[in-house]
RNA sequence: CGGGAAGUAGCGCAGUUUGGUAGCGCGCUUGCUUCGGGAGCAAGAAGUCAUGGGUUCAAAUCCCAUCUUUCCGACCA
């Protein structure tokens, strides 16, 4: 009861320090903890039980879609990876590289995997020899190091976790439809899993990927207005086919090359939860990815018959097909209140003589705090019920924070206004990357995406006053 | 990588100015009483003072270097 009590446990308040806000967050609601290598962090059960519900989800998508998953190695050699220009001198700054083996001095140091199109494209070049061998559609789930200058926990990271999708395909047309049905299915990942609302849209020249023709991204909105580049998909043309000698007999006896994508979500989608959902008692999960999707907890457990009534809860919030958790400690239910609110468990059940009496039992939703009391038989059904409508009010509320921070400008004051404001500043642009550089040099903030919904509101650009050709949205960017 | 701040028990901190061998609150353990929004009493356990050097009879404290975290920039997912 005591301020200073309170004071050790709670977070820092959103509006006071939204980074600070974050940063508490992740310690205290035991998401993660740092090891003693910059940027390298361990993954906690709480937070890795997220990564898995995500995993669930898109193996089953990636499966129902033809894809099949591999491993591959966790060191690339530097001649291997020096294969395709555009590709190491994307990556070459932010490698980790081993020297030694066996302590031995390596010819030809080891790299450290930061991404895996250089490998693929080893074993492909191997097993690709007909049409009849395409499409060749693999994805990966590992970690990949790349050696970055300032990170954060989940956000940028030394080594993070994620998939990348690698596909070779027979034609330009069924490659470039595989780039666009993945990001559609990182699209549905947001809608109906994790409650984020993505833009989508095509990256500018600048702003694509190392070796890619074009690049697809879904950026998430933050509460702090800045962007968060949450996925990618890759159309590479036959680039790295070529510099990887990847031939196939045709259909017409011709040897050709393939056509390629990559596409890949990470651990930085654990941030966006985070982020997105959010408030100043913690986190706030989305419940099908919530680890525990209903928490029950009794109170006055001392008496007799509480505990017997909250393991039946239990028992029958299990047998519904409910994460479920029960806490039996000796701790408050106060306490266990606050503590679960931190962790952003969904539903809170509780249970006490008064409900036992009354044949009722109390339940509390964490994204509105809202409390309802239902007959103890309608409990399973109303919880079932509750997961789908708090999936959707989350969602809602995130869809019409999006929607408040586009906003559309037609000169530079108006687009320092919008970024003041937060968020997506949409703009007609010229199409030339002299103009893309003038407004990242006047506000930082970046190009995001050529959104899909490509209709003109103007037709000059505003950086140059010439010929606007498309829509683009400018915002800061984690 | 540049500029600030920090590192002492699991967490939050005091102690550093003025060197003398480490303390407070919470948490943890045990017992009893409690329990509908972070409980009370009592008795306990727990710290290579981030790391490595140096100065000194003596270093958490002074000096040098390094590592890590954090905030703000630059760069990149």
């Amino acid at each position: 009861m005591e301020n200073k009590q309170i004071k050790n446990q709670a977070i820092t308040r959103q509006e006071d320090d939204f980074a600070q806000w974050y940063t508490d967050v992740v310690k205290k609601a035991e998401l993660m903890d740092y090891s003693s290598v910059k940027g390298f962090i361990i993954y906690r059960p709480y937070s890795y039980a997220i990564w898995e519900e995500i995993q669930n989800y898109l193996n089953k998508r990636f499966k129902e879609t033809g894809h099949e998953n591999v491993y591959m190695p966790t060191v690339i050699p530097t001649s291997l990876l020096q294969r395709e220009k555009d590709h190491i001198e994307g990556f070459a700054p932010e490698c980790l590289i081993a020297n030694i083996g066996g302590g031995q001095q390596l010819d030809d140091p080891l790299i450290i995997t930061p991404t895996s199109e250089t490998l693929f494209c080893e074993h492909y070049q191997k097993i690709i020899k007909s049409y009849r061998d395409l499409p060749k559609l693999y994805n990966q789930w590992r970690s990949v190091v790349r050696w970055e200058k300032t990170t954060r926990p989940f956000l940028r990271g030394a080594e993070f976790l994620w998939q990348e999708g690698h596909t070779m395909h027979e034609t330009e047309e069924e490659a470039r439809t595989e780039t666009l049905k993945m990001l559609e299915i990182y699209d549905d990942l947001g809608r109906d899993v994790l409650a984020i609302p993505f833009m989508k849209g095509r990256k500018t020249e600048k702003e694509k990927f190392a070796g890619a023709l074009e690049t697809y991204s879904i950026e998430a909105l933050m509460p702090d207005g800045k962007a968060l580049q949450s996925g990618t998909t890759h159309y590479f043309g036959q680039g790295f086919a070529k510099a990887f000698d990847i031939q196939f007999q045709g259909r017409d006896g011709k040897l050709e090359n393939p056509y390629q994508t990559s596409w890949g979500v990470s651990t930085r989608l654990l941030g966006a939860i985070i982020m997105v959902h959010g408030d100043d008692n913690g986190l706030v999960l989305p419940p099908y990815v919530a680890p525990v999707q209903a928490v029950v907890i009794p109170v006055a457990q001392q008496k007799p018959g509480v505990i017997p009534a909250a393991r039946e809860l239990e028992k029958l919030l299990r047998e519904a097909g409910i994460r479920v958790k029960l806490d039996e400690s000796d701790k408050t239910p106060g306490w266990k209140f606050s503590e679960y609110e931190m962790k952003g468990v969904p539903i809170r059940v509780e249970i006490g003589p008064r409900d036992i009496e009354n044949g009722v039992v109390t339940l509390a939703k964490r994204n509105t705090g809202e409390k309802i009391s239902v007959k103890k038989e309608d409990m399973v059904e109303t919880v079932k019920n509750l997961i789908p409508q708090i999936h959707k009010e989350m969602y809602e509320k995130a869809y019409k924070y999006l929607l408040e921070h586009v906003t559309e400008v037609k000169d530079l004051k108006e687009l320092d206004k919008a970024l003041e404001k937060g968020g997506y500043a949409k703009m007609m642009w010229c199409g030339d990357e002299a103009c893309e550089n003038k407004i990242k040099e006047l506000t930082t903030a970046t190009a995001r995406c050529l959104p899909f919904n490509q209709m003109a509101f103007g037709d000059t650009c505003p950086v140059c006053g010439k010929k606007a050709k498309k829509v683009v949205l400018f915002a800061k960017a984690y």
